[in-house]
RNA sequence: GCUGCUGUAGCUCAGUGGUAGAGCGCGUCAUUGGUAAUGACGAGGUCGGGAGUUCAAUCCUCCCCAGCAGCACCA
């Protein structure tokens, strides 16, 4: 006999190799019903895996929804990899997991048809819900390794084969049986029967391709994904989510409030219009206020630099691949011959500021008192990134960060880094987000001394837990190997109005590049010394930071930010005069207005400036051009406010105050 | 860079082996209307670029470019 105890204290001796699924039966036919799987001292199983010793037992629902989606997005995940096997014949399976809102399968195509494509999606999603309907049981098997990987092999599953045999050795190797006929190696746990799946609560989304393990020097298989859910109303709710998401896409919204574009002729760099860089412009003097504030000096620093100012710096060697690269010399002018001979020396475009910061700091002898030095630019950067990673203004070619280095003595590292996290947290707040830390530490291929590079890490480590942000609360969390090739990073991730993650900011403590290009300042002991170098940003870049505004605000910009403030609209020609007045009278406010006496009746001005996402309508008719007042009807209310123009002035002039000026 | 899909008017899209169409937008005229689309008329496209097949290509084939989704990349 065992010993269950379960999660309201009581205990139960029941026979070894009992089922999570008996002990359901035996408390009440209810729960029998409704138990979906168990978690046997904390691990989720199938609600059929005999229980072997004593054990914390706590039966799974649905109503435990977290692990109840997690099971059915695995089931999802199966039944996906069966159907296609099912209707494609010589298709080899992969891997399977379940995802945030689904679950996708990675299949190798048979060689006889080329890869899955969106129009075979249809048919195996019928294949799917047969299968769901079938109700088969799913039966939970241990194998030993060598039958394991023999079966695959017979089966010609070369990819699950080559798995099956880097397993660890110790571990137990289980497969799961779809009825009698199917059957994919997994860890599990899954539900008890396909049946159990609702099979109007998923969906196949799309085909795309990816590589086996991840890795691109290996075969590309096709990714079949889908998203999946408990029932028919779930699904329709996160469909619904993900419309209203496509809705405040930046793309869209870029040119619908005629912000920016792209074209091809310069893709992956954007062409900003008028009412685009007047956000640009507001965020840049905000930054500014800052950057001032913060005791920062800006600078500016050429565009194109030497090659070996690149060698030296390290760029050269480890980035090249991503820079624009640029001959130093006169082109031909002979339109017969090449345009450029091929044997110029080399400069380049700069990828990042850093190393031209560097140079700034070393004209001239540095002091121990001239530190910390911050050095900060708006500084245009240009980097030849992959052409399939180009997104929008979020994956850009040319892009403006705002960029700093502060140049500090080892001591004080950890003050400069809570000072900025203490700056960033003013920042985001300010701009309506919430954000989580992570430190991401040293990656394979780096410059550097481990004994410098444990220092770095603690330091980064050291200021945030002194800043009291290395809690769950600020999503603190360390990511090995994710750090830049010169340094660990502090990453900022922000989220924004609907949920979705974006890392921003950084700072980064760099002990390489100093040393690279020679950097030293005097001490109090008269001696030369190296400084510590720390790489900043919080917008990350400009290009950047604007996309994740737009579709946080969903374009419903904040007064301050809105390109266009304000719009006086008229009813009738006879109050155009009075309404030229109140606009001229705002615009000497400082606020960003404009007058719409078009002949257009009212319902067509406020439809239209609604769509444009215009923060205010300043509505005049010839009552309000009698008694000198204005009918503000605001962005998001259906009613009107009507004021005095005085009033009306004071509100938006303090509505267009930007927050760190109020 | 890889896989798949897409590229037709300023925008969103329909369409055809015989050189194109809608809605919105734009222009003109009429209308002066009180809070989410007034009406009429009109202008506007070498159908992403190049080559090929064909009597004839926007449509079929091939190559290139860009965009989209994902993968890889993001120092």
């Amino acid at each position: 006999m065992i010993r269950i105890t379960l999660p309201d204290g009581t205990a139960r001796e029941v026979a070894r190799g009992t089922t999570p699924a008996d002990i359901a039966a035996a408390i009440g036919p209810g729960l029998a019903k409704a138990a979906i799987a168990a978690r046997v001292d904390g691990e989720l199983r199938d609600i059929m895996r005999p229980i072997e010793a004593d054990a914390q037992l706590a039966l799974v629902t649905s109503r435990d929804e977290a692990d109840a989606l997690e099971l059915a997005r695995h089931d999802f995940a199966h039944i996906l990899a069966e159907a296609v096997q099912a209707l494609y014949p010589g298709t080899q399976i992969t891997f399977g997991p379940s995802t945030d809102d689904g679950f996708y399968y990675d299949v190798m195509a048979p060689a006889t048809r080329g890869p899955f494509t969106m129009d075979d999606l249809p048919a195996i999603e019928e294949h799917m819900r047969a299968i769901i309907r079938a109700d088969k049981p799913l039966r939970r098997e241990v194998m030993a390794r060598d039958a394991l990987i023999a079966s695959w092999q017979n089966a010609g599953e070369s990819f699950k084969a080559e798995w099956a045999a880097e397993l660890p050795e110790g571990e137990e190797l289980s497969v799961y049986w779809s009825g009698n006929d199917w059957m994919d190696m997994c860890r599990g746990p899954h539900l008890a029967s396909t049946g159990k799946l609702d099979p109007a609560a998923f969906k196949l989304t799309r085909v795309a391709g990816a590589y086996w393990r991840g890795d691109q020097n290996n075969p590309q298989l096709s990714r079949i994904y889908g998203t999946g859910w408990l029932n028919k109303k779930q699904l329709d709710a996160h469909l619904l989510r993900l419309e209203e998401a496509a809705k405040r896409d930046h793309r869209r919204l870029g040119q619908e409030m005629d912000l920016f574009h792209l074209q091809q002729e310069a893709h992956g760099s954007v062409f900003w219009h008028p009412n685009g860089y007047l956000i640009w412009r507001e965020l840049e003097g905000y930054m500014r206020r800052a950057i001032d504030g913060a005791g920062y000096k800006e600078v500016k620093t050429p565009q194109v630099m030497d090659a070996r100012q690149w060698e030296q710096s390290g760029h050269w060697g480890k980035y090249r691949a991503n820079m624009f690269v640029i001959p130093d010399e006169v082109p031909n002018v002979d339109d017969e011959g090449p345009v450029i001979s091929g044997d110029a020396d080399w400069m380049a475009l700069k990828p990042m500021n850093c190393p031209a910061h560097v140079l700034i700091f070393r004209q001239g002898i540095k002091s121990y008192r001239d530190l910390p030095l911050r050095i900060y630019e708006n500084g245009c950067c240009h980097r030849n990134e992959p052409h399939g990673a180009l997104h929008g203004l979020m994956r850009v070619r040319q892009f403006t960060q705002d960029d700093a280095h502060i140049f500090c003595r080892e001591d004080q590292i950890v003050e400069e880094v809570q000072a900025f996290c203490a700056l960033a947290d003013r920042v985001y707040k300010e701009f309506g987000f919430t954000y989580s830390i992570k430190l991401a530490l040293r990656p394979e291929q780096r410059f550097g001394s481990d004994a410098d590079w444990d220092k770095a890490e603690n330091e980064l480590r050291d200021a945030v837990v002194r800043a009291g942000l290395a809690t769950s609360e600020f999503g603190w969390e360390e990511l090995p190997g994710e750090g830049a090739f010169y340094a660990p990073k502090l990453e900022w991730h922000l989220t924004d109005a609907i949920g979705r993650t974006w890392q921003v900011g950084t700072i980064q403590s760099d002990r390489v590049l100093p040393e690279r290009l020679d950097a030293s300042y005097v001490g109090e002991d008269g001696a030369r010394h190296r400084p510590v170098m720390l790489h900043r940003a919080i917008f990350g870049s400009y290009e950047r930071f604007i996309g994740i505004l737009i579709e946080h605000y969903a374009g419903r910009f904040p007064v301050w930010l809105a390109p266009v403030q304000a719009v006086v609209a008229t009813i009738t020609s006879e109050a155009d005069g009075y309404a030229h007045d109140v606009t001229a009278k705002l615009k000497a406010a400082g606020i960003r207005v404009e007058a719409d006496t078009r002949n257009e009746k009212i319902n067509y001005k406020v439809r239209e400036h609604s769509v444009a996402k215009v923060p205010h309508l300043l509505v005049v008719g010839m009552r309000e051009a009698e008694e000198g007042k204005v009918a503000i009807r605001s962005l998001g209310s259906d009613g009107q406010r009507i004021m005095t123009l005085e009033e009306a002035i004071d509100m938006l002039k303090h509505e267009a105050t930007p927050p760190d000026l109020r």
